[in-house]
DNA sequence: GTCTATAGGCTGATAGAC
DNA sequence: GTCTATCAGCCTATAGAC
C-alpha cells in the first residue's frame, strides 16, 4: 500500500489534479495524465475504474485539503470580527499556496453544477459557512454590526470578495494591471487585507451607535 | 443576408451559445449544436470555419450584449452612490435576463484564461470599471467615503459580490438553501439590493466624518 | 445553401504477456 | 504492478451531389 505503488498512484493523482485544473475534465486525456506523471496509461485503469472515477478521487482529495486548511484557522472562541478575518485569510492562504485547489473546485461548480462536490459543499456550508453566519448574527446581537443586513447575504458578501479573485482571476488581473495571468501573490495578500477591512466596515454600518462606540483605524496602524 | 440564411446562422449561434455555456467548449460537439438548432452539421462549416471560430463568434456576440446592457444603465451625471448602485443593478439584470451570457464569460475566463475575451475585458475595464473606480475616488474626495481604501480594490469588492453569485452559482444556491441549481431570480434581486447596501456601507466607513482620525478603543464589545 | 457520406485522427478502455 | 498492442466509437472537418 505504500512505496512504489503509493508513488505511482499519487503521481497519477497529482498530474490529474494539475491537468484537470488547467484544462478541464473534457479537454484532459488519459494519455496526457500518463505522460505528465511518467506512468503508463493502462496503469491508470489499474488504479482507477475510469476517467470519471479518477476525477472523483482528485476532487475528493482537493475538498479535504480545503476543509482542513479552513478548519485549521478557526478556533472555537473567536469573536465575530476575528471569525470574519480568519475566513478571508484562510481563503487567501489556500489561494496563494495551492492555486489549483480552488480552480478545480471552480471547474466542478461550472462543469458539473457541483454534482460531485455537493455533499462536501453542504458539509462545509453546515460548518464553516454557518460559523461565519452565526458570527455575523452574534455581532448584530451585541450591536457591533448593523442589524438590517441579512446574515446569510452578508456572509456571502464576505467570502465573495476573495472568491471572485479566484473565479474571475484573469479579469482581476486586468483590473489590477497585471494582465490575464491574474493578480500576483502580493496583490492577493493585499486584497485579502482590504476585503476583511471592507467587510467589517460594511457590517459595522455607517454610524457607530451609542452602545457601540469602538472601532479601529484599519490600514493605518 | 436575411430571412432563411440569417435564421439558420442565428439558430446555430443561439444553440452554440446555450451548449457552450451549459457544457463547455470541449464537451460540446458540432453534432449536438446541429441537433439543438435543427440544422445540418455540415451547414455549420459552411457558415463558420471551425468549431473554434464558431466559439469566437458566440463569445463576441455575448460580450457585445453585456457591454451594451451595462452602458445603457450608466448615465453620465450620476453621483458616486448612484454609480455603485447602477453597476450592481446592471449585473443583476444581465444575470436574471440572460444567465448564459455570464456563464459563458465565466467559462471563457477559466478555460482560456480570457484569451479570446481579453480585448473586450480591457475595453470594459477602461470604461465601465474605470467609471466605478473614479466614482469611488470622487466619493473619497468629498469625504463621503472613507479614504483609507484603495479605490481599485474597493471597485473589485463592489462587482465581486454579484459576480460571485454567477461564478459560484451552485455554492450560492446551497448557501441560500436552494440546492445546486443556484439562487432563484428573486434571491438574486434581493441579494443585489443587499450587495449595493453592503458596498455603500463598507465605503462610507464606521464614521460619517470628513476627518479620518479615529478613536482607539480596542475590544470594546 | 443544404444535404449525405465518409475520411482521418484521437479517445477511453480492455486483453493479455511478463 | 507494469507493460504493449489494439479495438470500437466518436470527433472535427471535408468532398461532392443537388
Amino acid at each position: 500500500m505504500i512505496t512504489r505503488a503509493h508513488d505511482a498512484r499519487t503521481a497519477i493523482l497529482d498530474s490529474a489534479e494539475r491537468l484537470f485544473a488547467s484544462r478541464g475534465f473534457a479537454a484532459t486525456t488519459i494519455k496526457q495524465i500518463a505522460a505528465e506523471s511518467s506512468q503508463n496509461s493502462a496503469l491508470i485503469y489499474y488504479y482507477y475504474d475510469s476517467k470519471a472515477s479518477l476525477y472523483r478521487h482528485v476532487l475528493e482529495r482537493v475538498i479535504n485539503e480545503i476543509r482542513s486548511e479552513a478548519a485549521k484557522r478557526l478556533t472555537d472562541d473567536s469573536d465575530p470580527e476575528s471569525v470574519i478575518t480568519a475566513v478571508v485569510e484562510s481563503q487567501v492562504a489556500v489561494l496563494n499556496n495551492r492555486p489549483s485547489l480552488q480552480v478545480l473546485l471552480a471547474r466542478e461548480l461550472i462543469d458539473w453544477k457541483a454534482a460531485h462536490a455537493e455533499p462536501a459543499i453542504r458539509s462545509l456550508s453546515a460548518t464553516l459557512f454557518e460559523r461565519l453566519r452565526l458570527a455575523i448574527a452574534a455581532g448584530q446581537g451585541t450591536g457591533a454590526f448593523r442589524a438590517d443586513l441579512d446574515p446569510t447575504f452578508a456572509a456571502i458578501s464576505v467570502i465573495a470578495q476573495v472568491g471572485y479573485l479566484v473565479l474571475a482571476r484573469p479579469v482581476a488581473g486586468i483590473l489590477l494591471g497585471r494582465g490575464t495571468d491574474g493578480p500576483a501573490p502580493d496583490d492577493i495578500r493585499r486584497f485579502g487585507k482590504h476585503a476583511a477591512a471592507f467587510a467589517l466596515s460594511g457590517l459595522r454600518g455607517p454610524v457607530a451607535t451609542d452602545l457601540q462606540t469602538s472601532f479601529r483605524a484599519e490600514g493605518g496602524s
